[in-house]
DNA sequence: GTTGGCACTCACTACACTTGAGTGCCAAGT
DNA sequence: ACTTGGCACTCAAGTGTAGTGAGTGCCAAC
């Protein structure tokens, strides 16, 4: 792989190959201050690195490595520290793709194998799972249903002049709102609106637009007007995601300046925000957005590991990890691929999987 | 040990009353400590409460608040921080309950007279708006079913040899599990069961016993058979509180020992023990239990202010702030007071309230 | 190209010293 | 019997000075 060239050689590189020695180091250098998050000294990397150079090589290079922006010095007399643009080399480089079969996934694949239960609940815990194996914050975002058939679609009289609009989707979800529907409807007209309103809609997709049925009734058009608009609110609203965050805390002990903390907490709260963070990174065709690499300023000091969930081909919804840049990369990363690989399957084998509680 | 005791009356009193001065020397001291964080001293007393004594009188005095336990020294030179002692007085004693209509229910009231939708979009907005009124983390436990009754049971039929079993409650609640029933499961019988189901549950309460039909016919029986013990899984499923947090984030600027922040955080993130702090806390006859008063260890630096929900005169649920003990008690107290009882209205007036979207 | 050696830098610690906020106590005043 | 000014005392926090050691950069020698 490397021409061993450590000498800058004709070529201008853009960072691109460091030569076998420069790379060792820079992986030494990350792995280290993952573990303490303490600078990095040429002494420690060359005690732990394989290479048998003395350390004054090691600063050599390590120098080199400063110069050209994989390593920074907090101060003069102080090792080491990995720079945005070092771990993007370490992720890029020096981290094998999960080969074969990590413990991660074999983990993973239990998990889905025993969890029960619908839509959500899966999703959450899904969450859970990431967290618990990584110990870093967790987002999953769920696909919205814009590609679900309505397997049922109904109107309950609740009493007092409500009723609830509900509607099943071959995913097994259920979205519902609740309709004024005025006290003079009876029970009766509400009952034939329902009939109406699910032989029109059984079967109709989402995306499409959605034709209300009406009727010569005017108690039972009534109903219907009423819960034409919900249908149409729900229609939209079953569109967006859901977005699950885990274990949020554990970023409080990632960092050590409170504010950081704050300010990342806060970012997490706001789901919006989570959500347009993870498409942008896998716009960018990024699986790890690392420091400034995305463009969010108040998670500079943070990671983000995104893996898509496919659905035929199309990415329709995301798993990531929050942490510190200065992160467990390859498990977190094993983690989240398999997590999303493995909900993509469950969720496009067929919609609303889960045994009987 | 100082006999001293400047004016001690002839009863015992358990630290019950103080005298006014004493009592306006401590609400001097809560109150400032509240806004800066920092040990208050004498000087500091004598120039902001409306007692004209000098400095050297305010001294004798702290001493005595803190020979009682009201205050401490975190050292000698320094000024005093109120203990939680000195907060429940200050809380008890010093805190006017709500005069007339605070401009927190006034903004609670608007708020609910304006919020639509279903009973969780109304409690996790309550949650956020109790976050965004004192900027402390927020609980809202919602109350369970049990007293809730069955107004519509179907099971719908999703393909692939999986089917939805869902109720719809009088609050407008929807629970729902998805179970497998076989292959051989025409959509027939799915629709028969499901028509047998809903006509047997109807009206059922769901803490009673439940009793899902049966049928002669073998393919309907076994569809029934599988629903039967999902709606018993369901019966008690429903009976589970729902438990909606918000603003942790609040929580991270409010202590500076990062430790503490992790702590409260992940009990936070743990539902069940929130709950059970809530509702020990109720239990305790209390509305607001600060420090130690909780037995929660981790939380020994946060107070807890609850109020319930109350639905026929019972505690069906509660809402709750978590801020640090030096925490603005009243407005805190009037706000969660506030958005109790509003929610109480909205849940009891009628059950699943909420306008057409 | 590598290495040992060496001078140098600089955070961190320890220590002494000063400062100032705040206390407790007391003797005098009302 | 309280209140008050005064005063000695305590102690956290700030400042200045060394000393230490981890770590560097450079260079002459290998």
């Amino acid at each position: 792989m490397s021409p061993q060239k450590s000498r800058t050689p004709a070529q201008p590189e853009h960072g691109a190959d460091l030569g076998a020695r420069k790379a060792a180091i820079l992986e030494a250098v990350v792995s280290q201050y993952i573990g303490s998050a303490q600078p990095v000294g040429s002494s420690a990397v060359a005690d732990a690195a394989g290479l048998s150079v003395s350390s004054a090589t090691i600063r050599a290079e390590m120098a080199a490595l400063e110069h050209d922006g994989f390593l920074v010095q907090p101060h003069t007399s102080a090792g080491r520290i990995p720079t945005d643009k070092g771990y993007r080399y370490f992720v890029d480089h020096l981290t094998q793709p999960t080969s074969g079969k990590s413990p991660e996934m074999v983990r993973v694949k239990r998990f889905f194998d025993d969890v029960h239960g619908g839509l959500e609940e899966v999703l959450e815990r899904s969450s859970r799972l990431l967290t618990e194996m990584t110990s870093y914050a967790s987002v999953v975002v769920a696909p919205g249903h814009t590609s679900s058939e309505i397997r049922s679609a109904q109107v309950v009289d609740l009493g007092g002049g409500h009723a609830l609009v509900l509607v099943v989707l071959t995913d097994g979800t259920v979205e519902k709102t609740s309709i004024a529907v005025g006290d003079d409807a009876t029970s009766d007209a509400i009952a034939h609106a329902s009939q109406l309103v699910n032989d029109a809609l059984t079967g109709a997709r989402l995306d499409a637009p959605i034709a209300v049925p009406t009727s010569a009734d005017p108690a039972v058009a009534a109903v219907l007007n009423h819960a034409a608009e919900a249908i149409g609110a729900l229609a939209t609203g079953a569109a967006s995601e859901q977005v699950f965050v885990g274990g949020p805390s554990r970023l409080a002990g990632a960092f050590d300046a409170v504010e950081t903390v704050r300010s990342v907490l806060s970012i997490l709260e706001q789901q919006l925000v989570v959500v347009s963070l993870l498409r942008d990174v896998l716009d960018a065709g990024l699986s790890v957005a690392i420091g400034h690499e995305h463009g969010y300023e108040p998670l500079a000091s943070c990671a983000v590991i995104v893996a898509p969930v496919v659905i035929d081909g199309e990415a329709v919804g995301a798993v990531g990890l929050l942490g510190p840049t200065r992160m467990q990369y390859p498990a977190a990363i094993a983690a989240a691929r398999a997590v999303g690989s493995e909900l993509s399957g469950r969720l496009g084998g067929r919609g609303g999987e889960g045994g009987a509680a």
